[in-house]
DNA sequence: GCCAGTCCATGCAAGAATGCATAGCATGGA
DNA sequence: TCCATGCTATGCATTCTTGCATGGACTGGC
């Protein structure tokens, strides 16, 4: 498209809109909130770059111009498309009503978040939950997501981030491999065990190995690029999993590895972008996710 | 109508618009043949003007989020009907149908101007002409009219006048009535006479005077406020009337008063509005008018 | 006919918007 | 991996716009 016959400048036309409708140039400074020079100068200005006579400058008061009026006819519009641009504008602060995407770890999503999106569905019908359930993190910046829920600060500095949980994880294996293991009670006895590994990085052995392990790669027979998978994998005595004790605990086919073993700290962080500020409906469901997550 | 609710600036919209609509400050920038910070620093402008976030800053490019994507909904409209009125200014001084309003003294009305008109209209037949007949000096100024055909040079400087014509008049009566003046031949012996007069004021006593008559408020007991009318008088030997040769000689019923006595000077004005400058309508009827004019 | 009220036009100083130059950064291809 | 390209963001000098104060002119009522 060619913008160049829009060129002309816009806030002049509302100069003259506001002028022609309300009969004056100080009523249209009345009604607009600025002084009369500038809209007797804006017109004035309107008419010069668009070469038609708008008014015709009588003693006391205005007339419209024939030519004034079959512009008027295009204005109007402009100016009825202006207070929806405005209305509308207003309304995306306080409309609660829409989407809001929420992003999270596969084990968050299956396991934590059913009930609070359905408790919060009850409490906001017009309020429409999307759920991502990946371990890739989702870009906000990109908008792949409004909310994120994730174990780390996010990097980005422009995106709003809490911390709103200090949660602990264990390692989880069944009975039955544990005592194939010969039952281990101290960290060295897990040397030969066989762990569930998320990707080929050594993330997680040097987390495990900072805690006082001692893990090489060859700890780590299978990966499994997803979470469920993993756990069900550790549920059905294929190796030891990584996993938080909400979860863990109440698994009954599976025990923790080593009780005596500090926990790991997994801390929960809300991540949202900068619209959280406006938006209305972003502020609800970020302050739930808080307030529930932070009690569970 | 409360215009509160345009407050915002509205370039920052055809910023915004043109944003989106290209994909980049900078493609924005160049459509518009401004520069690209500014059209950065315009939206920005407007996302704090109306507390929204438009376009997420992603690295290369802009991401339109969905607040934006609701309010493009409305501002695209807007620089639709923006296009309209850019198109309309830019036709008014195109086309050239439509109407053209010309004032006239009677006479003018009456005699000159219904053979030009009508040549007018078989050249142009896209332009329909009003026709206004009075004595009264219309307002251009108000639109009373458009055209102004006067015998005088008009005070307002900000008019366009033109003189196309130096006419003579002549006084005009019967042979019969002349005859009961006593077939007058000096100016002298009209002082006796009965003249037709347009009002009470005494313009045309100091005129006549001012050419060698001497008359009083005494010589002028017939007062007409219609040209027409008064020709018509004194063409059923009422008494003395002034008028132009073109319309007094070929009358067979009159003579002239006086046949060695110098003629009257009547100057034809043509006057309009500034719209001459930029209505291609206007200047087409105001050049046909002066050239006919200036001819017969 | 006078006077109060209201309107538009203009000079001047303060403030805001603009353009240029440039830095910083992401993307895609050799 | 490096380089070329195209994008956004920012500092600074300049230009443009705005508001205030004021003058001049017209309208309507007493």
């Amino acid at each position: 498209m060619d913008w160049r016959s829009t060129t002309f400048d816009w806030n002049r036309a509302r100069a003259f809109l506001v002028t022609a409708e309300e009969g004056s140039f100080s009523a249209a400074a009345r009604a607009l909130g600025i002084s009369q020079p500038t809209i007797g100068r804006q017109v004035a200005a309107l008419e010069q770059e668009l070469d038609v006579v708008l008014f015709e400058r009588v003693g006391h008061g205005l007339q419209l111009t024939a030519t004034g009026n079959d512009l008027l006819e295009h204005v109007r519009p402009m100016g009825e498309a202006a207070v929806r641009v405005s209305l509308t504008a207003a309304g995306q602060s306080l409309s609660i009503d829409g989407q809001v995407c929420i992003s999270a770890a596969e084990i968050e999503a299956f396991y934590v978040l059913p009930p609070i999106v359905a408790r919060l569905r009850e409490s906001h019908p017009g309020i429409e939950i999307e759920l991502v359930a990946t371990n890739a993190t989702s870009d906000l910046g990109r908008r792949e997501a409004d909310i994120a829920v994730r174990s780390f600060r996010p990097k980005q500095p422009e995106l709003v981030a809490r911390k709103v949980r200090d949660g602990r994880a264990w390692l989880y294996a069944t009975p039955d491999y544990l005592a194939r293991l010969g039952n281990p009670t101290t960290a060295a006895d897990l040397s030969k065990g066989q762990f569930l590994g998320f990707d080929r990085s050594d993330t997680l052995i040097k987390g495990l190995n900072a805690m006082g392990l001692s893990l090489t790669p060859d700890n780590f027979p299978v990966i499994v690029g997803n979470q469920l998978v993993q756990w069900e994998l550790a549920k059905q005595g294929v190796g030891i999993c990584i996993m938080t004790e909400e979860v863990g605990d109440p698994e009954p086919r599976v025990v923790r590895a080593l009780e005596d073993f500090p926990p790991f700290p997994v801390p929960t962080w809300l991540t949202t972008h900068r619209e959280l500020n406006t938006s209305r409906r972003l502020r609800v469901v970020f302050d739930r996710l808080a307030e529930e997550l932070s009690a569970c």
